[in-house]
RNA sequence: GCGCCUGUAGCUCAGCUGGAUAGAGCAGCGGAUUUCUAAUCCGCGGGUCGGGGGUUCGAGUCCCUCCAGGCGUACCA
């Protein structure tokens, strides 16, 4: 909060000084060591080297025009040209006793609100969900959420796979192989196994391919039989879908799938030959792109010789439907790191296509899923680890350690307990990394309960309640309407007044975790903030302090807590008040 | 062949427009509990940021080159 304040009087500065300056380049930072100050500003060196001029006579020059309102001091020149602000504590106490009063929570809603149509998850229809599809559903889960809490709109839209070459092999199998009580029981598992059992036979013997082959040719053109078990194999596998997003606390506005699209792909592509944009080779019908250096030797292929649309073709309707029906600002599409081509072929056939679409595309890929001897996950053939089972196994150990640690709690609040310590540990596990790194899958990194996890942060709530929990409800509410027109928050001890400068930060993390569609970056502020916090409760008794200072630092631990919570509920994970 | 990505402590990874002495967790070793939950805190050791060159006040970060690995590259999605 003070961070933006201080931008903007800088940026104030520097424009009164030299008009032709783009503030929107003048930035501050926390700094690296608090030596130095609370915030730097490394800026005035580029400006003054597009100027030519000698940086530290530029940062004097915009020392004359700056007024920092009593934030802080004037801030220092220091080495080559950098601009120290060290930010006064009554600056920093009155953004506490701001938020205290209900006035903002550390962050502040955006100049423009935007639209968004953020796409991820998309399973397979007839395929368990893995490990593999963790990233993308809660990547795409927390990127959903914190837009929102910015105040923006956002659509999330389940783009799941539920048409494709794949069903013609999946209604051979479910007309000559299909275990009815299999199905009944876990039905994505049989219809995996059938797929699995024909694929087998197709390599085998060509007769049953040619079989796959013609049940897929039926289906395409509207034969009512196949039709109908091919709805029943959706509604079976949304079924399963949906068990595991509640479970997970994952949801979503629309849930499209690729079938939706089947009627425009014709007159698509019909479209985007008149307009000459696709046009035939080798039988196909081909967007190529000679003018684009990187996808000169990468044309996109929209219909396929045997007359056939493929993904592109759906994804280019997919798209041209978001933007009539939602018009968002931003589409953003959350998938492997593997189909950067594609989305690199698909946003430049699109904007060949709708010129003068305004609409911003992102693809925020993450990285591959590798299995512990560093190869990656086979889908087809390879063994993967079942979603379910993963949350299962995780929850499980979670169980355990409570049984160890606290006993005595009741039967239910283990239950409860223990599932949010799990799930979260799974979660935080994956949000934690950088997206766009590989993602070496291990059961313990996975399901770790200490170091730098969920468990940890969840714990830090949990004594921040307990402090609660040990003062009279009637005092507390007290406390609160008293803060509404006094501050109540004064910061004397060392470790206050760190932790009320991590609580401060939490906007300019949010605002970053948008801007990268990288969560990590909240993973870190938050395990920082409570670090932070257990140093305070270590050296800032709350109940035996004073009065005055009682009343402080439960307003400190009141605020610490609202972010924490907040903060895990942007990484879809919940608090639990004892653990 | 071409393109994209990766290479940072024993292991797993952070490192924000190029910024000040490269940071965490795990593992190892040593401390702290008459105290609001020790699922905690404090300390110690551990690095040629893959190699080399360049750009500049300043490079893990940008450019070039080499090495190693991964992925993609017209009829699977």
């Amino acid at each position: 909060m003070i961070n933006f304040k201080i931008e903007s009087h800088l940026q104030k500065a520097v424009l009164s000084a030299y008009p032709d300056a783009d503030p929107t380049r003048i930035l501050i930072r926390p700094c690296p060591d608090p030596k130095f100050g609370d915030y730097q500003c490394n800026s005035l060196m580029n400006l003054a080297k597009g100027m030519k001029k000698n940086p530290r006579d530029v940062a004097a020059e915009v020392l004359k025009h700056l007024d920092l309102g009593g934030l802080g001091d004037s801030p220092e020149v220091a080495g080559p040209g950098f601009l120290n602000f060290r930010i006064s504590r009554n600056a920093l106490s009155h953004v506490m006793n701001e938020a205290f009063k209900g006035e903002h929570l550390f962050y502040r809603k955006p100049e423009a609100v935007k639209s968004f149509v953020v796409d991820f998850s998309s399973p397979n229809v007839a395929k368990t969900m893995h490990v593999g599809h963790i990233r993308s559903t809660i990547l795409g889960e927390s990127i959903s959420r914190t837009l929102r809490l910015l105040g923006h709109s956002v659509v999330s839209d389940n783009h799941i796979g539920d048409w494709g070459t794949q069903f013609g092999k999946l209604l051979y199998g479910w007309k000559s192989i299909l275990d009815r009580e299999a199905l009944e029981r876990k039905p994505v598992e049989e219809m995996e196994r059938v797929y699995k059992a024909v694929n087998q036979q197709c390599e085998q013997d060509e007769t049953v391919l040619e079989a796959c082959r013609n049940e897929l040719v039926r289906l395409q053109s509207g034969d009512t039989e196949n039709r109908k078990i091919w709805e029943s194999m959706i509604q079976l596998s949304r079924g399963e879908f949906d068990r595991i997003y509640q479970r997970m606390d994952v949801g979503f506005d629309v849930t499209l799938g690729e079938s939706f699209y089947n009627d425009r792909l014709i007159s698509l592509v019909n479209e985007l030959e008149d307009a000459g944009i696709a046009e035939e080779s080798k039988g196909a019908r081909m967007v190529f792109f000679n003018d684009h250096p990187e996808l000169k030797n990468n044309p996109a292929m929209v219909r396929k010789k045997d007359g056939a649309a493929n993904y592109m073709t759906t994804d280019l309707a997919t798209l041209e439907y978001r933007e009539k029906t939602w018009q968002p600002d931003e589409v953003i599409y959350v998938t492997d790191s593997r189909q950067q081509l594609h989305f690199k072929q698909l946003f430049a056939a699109y904007r060949r296509w709708k010129p003068d679409t305004k609409v911003k595309l992102t693809h925020a890929w993450f990285g591959s899923i590798l299995g512990e001897d560093g190869k990656p996950f086979k889908t087809r053939t390879g063994k993967t680890i079942r979603l379910s089972l993963l949350l299962d196994e995780s929850i499980e150990r979670a169980r355990e350690i409570i049984e160890q640690k606290n006993s005595e709690l009741p039967e239910e609040s283990k239950e409860d307990i223990s599932r949010e310590i799990g799930l979260g540990a799974v979660k935080y596990a994956d949000l934690l990394q950088n997206r766009q790194t590989d993602y070496t899958f291990s059961w313990e990194k996975m399901l770790a309960l200490n170091g730098n996890t969920a468990p940890y942060l969840q714990y830090a709530y949990t004594r921040i309640r307990s402090i609660f929990r040990r003062i009279d409800p009637e005092d507390w509410k007290t406390i609160v309407a008293q803060g509404k027109s006094e501050d109540l928050i004064i910061l004397e001890r060392e470790e206050e007044f760190q932790l009320a400068k991590q609580l401060i930060h939490f906007g300019l993390v949010l605002e970053k975790v948008i801007e990268e569609c990288r969560p990590n970056h909240l993973c870190s502020y938050l395990y920082e903030l409570a670090g932070c916090f257990a140093r305070f409760y270590e050296h800032c008794p709350v109940l035996k302090a004073e009065p005055a200072e009682k009343r402080s630092r439960l307003a400190i631990c009141d605020l610490t807590a609202k972010v924490l919570c907040q903060g895990l509920n942007l990484l879809g994970i919940n608090t639990v008040e004892q653990m």
